[in-house]
DNA sequence: CGGAACGTTGAGTTGCCTCAAGCATAGTGG
DNA sequence: CCACTATGCTTGAGGCAACTCAACGTTCCG
């Protein structure tokens, strides 16, 4: 049966709009020292239209490995996006399965679910040290009432996640899904500038299985398959990535259309 | 391989623009005789202050079985309807073969999976004889613009589309799945209004299958388990439900959380 | 350094798929 | 109207991809 671990959900830094931004074009706070302004979801891309968002935004935080940031049932009162590290979205049925529905990298803003419910009906889990941001959504309600490009970014970013998850739900051979699962962090890596050489994987291999509807001995079975053919190098928490023209090779039909 | 039919797209109705409602709170010619207004997505559930949607909405088809509404690669346009009957998003891989992403019942919005995108990359076609309403994009973005309660139905809209995708991701036994597809769609017809004693599957076994990872047989095999257990009578086109309950039971897992 | 949690590898099992054959229905032309 | 055909649906038999079970290795952390 599924327990709640203990978390300490206490915010670690001042939120932001304590502190004004002088000016219009300059970032908020909490964004000015953000590596990934510029491809960030949540902060708008870093794109002055937008500037509002990061001049609502807070700091939550610091998660250590397997903290909640929030649990099911819990109120619907932000959006968030992950600022360093990583973390997952989890739902937990009526018999207590987990069922890993995503894994967040850095800007990429989730909670969207929830927006129609009141409520999150998924928990979000730390997977390693992790900081992240979080949209107070009345702060974020105003603001788009205001301007209208921030609506239009929130719906512009829904749009991608349905499409996302369209992409996520076909019906692939074992292999073909696992190598689609790698070749989507990496591509979404690299739109974020981060190094495309490896890909860090802090979640377990249960955590990869579960996501992929695959047992944690398959997930193992097939890194040792991708290792043999020489696409990766695997250490437990990071694959370096030799040949990844190999690897999308597999996960094209997966990915393409 | 995979193969285009040709479709009649030509609309069946003078656009509704045409029309000028003389004031609010007048449903708009369009939804005037519609039987869903008041649980329509698309139409904003016949409420006051969404009114605007129901005055761009125009008519589109109608489409007989098999005809597309649109096609991958087809410039993003419009958001789309079910008026009357069914329809289905179809997605096609690099090697041609196809996805059934989803049903679409009346008044439920789709295609805004493309917002993002500025194009539609998969496909919609009619089951059976279908009757669609559509809402141009432009018009619906200066609608928007001048009335946010409207920008909130959209985002509120595919928030409910983010949260049903991800249930039916999960990995569970073929007779769960088929169970929580038959329960999700009474569901979905009773809150439309529509009779939950009976369910129209105007779709092929083989969508079916495809859009729930199964074989057609398997399928096949499936309805034979849920009659011989007294759920269900089955005509070709046509579910009969005796005992909803127990499908619910066998759909607890996919469905509850 | 010892224990627990996680990961790997092998062996055997199984749920669903594929293949194959027969049946029912809808559409078509005589 | 009825044959005739095409298409889709059903049912059975056998196979296989991925699962479960089991044992062992590795890493992490107190």
């Amino acid at each position: 049966m599924f327990r709640y671990k203990e978390s300490d959900m206490s915010v670690a830094y001042a939120p932001s709009d304590s502190i004004r931004p002088s000016h219009r074009g300059i970032h908020a706070p909490g964004c000015a020292g953000c590596a990934h302004v510029s491809a960030c979801q949540a902060g708008g891309y870093g794109r002055d239209e937008l500037s509002g968002m990061r001049s609502i935004v807070e700091r939550a935080g610091l998660l250590r490995d397997g903290e909640y940031l929030y649990r099911p049932r819990s109120p619907f009162r932000s959006l968030y996006a992950v600022q360093s590290g990583m973390a997952k979205t989890v739902s937990v049925d009526s018999a207590g399965r987990e069922m890993v529905l995503a894994f967040h990298l850095p800007g990429e803003l989730f909670g969207l679910d929830a927006i129609c419910l009141g409520y999150h009906d998924n928990a979000v889990i730390s997977l390693g040290r992790t900081q992240f941001c979080r949209f107070p959504f009345e702060a974020l309600r105003c603001l788009a009432n205001r301007e209208p490009e921030v609506q239009w970014h929130l719906i512009n970013t829904m749009s991608r996640q349905i499409h996302h998850q369209s992409l996520s739900s076909g019906d692939y051979p074992a292999e073909e899904r696992m190598a689609a699962f790698l070749v989507d962090l990496v591509d979404r890596r690299a739109s974020l500038g981060l190094a495309t050489d490896h890909l860090p994987l802090p979640m377990s291999r249960a955590d990869i299985g579960n996501h992929l509807r695959l047992a944690t001995e398959t997930v193992s079975r097939l890194f040792a398959r991708f290792r043999d053919a020489g696409f990766v190098r695997i250490e437990r928490h990071v694959v370096h990535l030799n040949d990844l023209r190999g690897l999308r090779e597999v996960a094209r039909h997966v990915l393409e259309r």
